[in-house]
DNA sequence: TTGACATACATAGCCATCCTATGTATTATA
DNA sequence: TATAATACATAGGATGGCTATGTATGTCAA
């Protein structure tokens, strides 16, 4: 049990809305993408982003079409939905203001304590 | 399920450790602590502290003792041991990689999208 | 052409823990 | 003498990330 385990709850909504509302993305593009611009900081496996397209397509958040890049590989590809996007700026909004009161308790200076 | 639910896992521990390296300070007045330095942005109950704070202290992180003030009243203090406080360091420092990794996926200018 | 690897999707089961709800007891207050 | 606040505790539900595994196809080097 990596404790990033604990901290990743919560996050891989918002992240998987975030990149497919910056265009249409298949789940395997997705894990990449998360990987590189976190320089590993995060690194997703299939386990922990296929199920979550899934709940996020099975709410509405998402929508889903197949297609088939010039390789002949079918990919799957997501695409963020109305819904989505408000949900979005929903979390969004509230991880700010989470990790705002999170420092505002981990992040108090030695000097400020009695 | 408030999504909070989510975002907490992983930050009650390294939240609960930081508080008793302040000072020793006992469960009831933890949880009054935590809700009025985040403005009540976090607000926990009974059932999210206690039985985590006696998890770290079976992990070795916290030990407890009984005192009685001069109310009468019996309250549990907790203090942080000198493995606690290296889990603490370690947490806090976790805690921050992790924000920012995240904060780098779901904090993208406009302008630096393709 | 064959083996290895990367790509691409999917899911079952484990497990940790946050939350709700509830319980007990004591002290303070109206 | 209620009621609220203080103070501890735990059972049970629910969620979802992780491990492991499975399938299939495309690419590339030996």
């Amino acid at each position: 049990m990596t404790y990033d385990a604990d901290l990743m709850r919560g996050v891989v909504q918002p992240i998987v809305l975030q990149l497919v509302s910056e265009r249409a993305m298949y789940g395997y593009e997705i894990i990449k993408i998360v990987n590189q611009r976190t320089n590993k900081a995060l690194e997703w496996k299939e386990g922990t982003l296929y199920p979550c397209l899934h709940r996020l397509e099975g709410s509405g958040l998402i929508k889903s079409t197949w297609e088939t890049a010039e390789s002949g590989r079918k990919r799957k590809y997501y695409a963020i939905t109305r819904r989505g996007l408000a949900t979005l700026k929903e979390k969004s909004s509230e991880w700010a203001s989470f990790t705002q009161a999170v420092n505002s308790v981990l992040l108090v200076p030695r000097k400020a304590l009695a």
